[in-house]
DNA sequence: GCCCACTAGCTGCATCTCGCATATAGTGTT
DNA sequence: AACACTATATGCGAGATGCAGCTAGTGGGC
């Protein structure tokens, strides 16, 4: 992993850099859209872990391309917990600061399963919103 | 007085029907990232129009499938318009009530140009978390 | 005359997600 | 002791959206 060249607009969510464009700068709060729950309940169906490394989980998934705040993550782990979609226990005997290991339930799969469609249709209208200004950009080369 | 049919999750940035999950209902904010602006910058690149007009433009430019809300799209407009991305002026002389044409700049073509590569990015991105959902979800389907 | 619908523009308000900064602990290293 | 890394969590502000409501002009039905 060698990220070097950090040209990506929106490396996480929504990261950024030029304060030229507005394009890119809107991509502060719903930039890209809803991304941190989806990738925590992949992460967790693929196994059970605890926040940190789920973390990492989603970062190694996605081949580095998303990298998820910490701070927003345990955010959305103990709202997903809340919502009966994940559950949590403290992970005793282990060394080490205090884990809180997480599973993903039932409800939690079938909501990956709304997940997957939410994401496929996002993917939909993101490229149907791009041919339009691609086709309203170049009218000529039609 | 509660509404008991609530269909509208995420009509706009991404037509759903589960009315349960929370995957939709979070998209009331930033829910499936600023669709507002470049749509309302790809209807200006076809042709100069007022508000009502760009709003019925996006309708039909996408096939129906982004209704834009009429309040959000002015507020976009005016800001637009603040930052040098379009220009518009009161169409006089025409009966009924006042209307205000809007024009893209070269720096509004732009900024659609910067669009079209974040939506294709965004595009891009959602289908990679799809995909790895997808894996995750059925592991035994390899 | 009165009410209503449609066009047209605009303003509040609530909600949601996200990124950054910061606080807390425990553990191991220098 | 100071520092770095793991691990969890909270506070705060920014952006984007949807819904409800307000102003105004025009025209149609009763």
């Amino acid at each position: 992993m060698v990220p070097e060249e950090q040209e990506t607009c929106c490396r996480g969510a929504g990261a950024m850099h030029g304060p030229e464009r507005p394009c890119c700068r809107r991509a502060g709060g719903g930039g890209g859209g809803a991304l941190v729950e989806p990738a925590a309940l992949a992460a967790l169906l693929n196994r059970g872990a605890h926040g940190y490394d789920v973390r990492r989980a989603i970062s190694e998934l996605t081949g580095g391309e998303l990298e998820v705040d910490a701070g927003g993550l345990y955010r959305v782990l103990r709202r997903l917990e809340a919502e009966g979609f994940v559950v949590s226990a403290w992970s005793e005997g282990d060394s080490g600061p205090q884990r809180r290991d997480y599973e993903i339930t039932s409800e939690g799969r079938e909501l990956a399963e709304d997940w997957l469609s939410h994401l496929r249709e996002r993917q939909r209208v993101a490229g149907l919103l791009a041919d339009v200004l691609s086709a309203a950009l170049a009218p000529s080369k039609v």
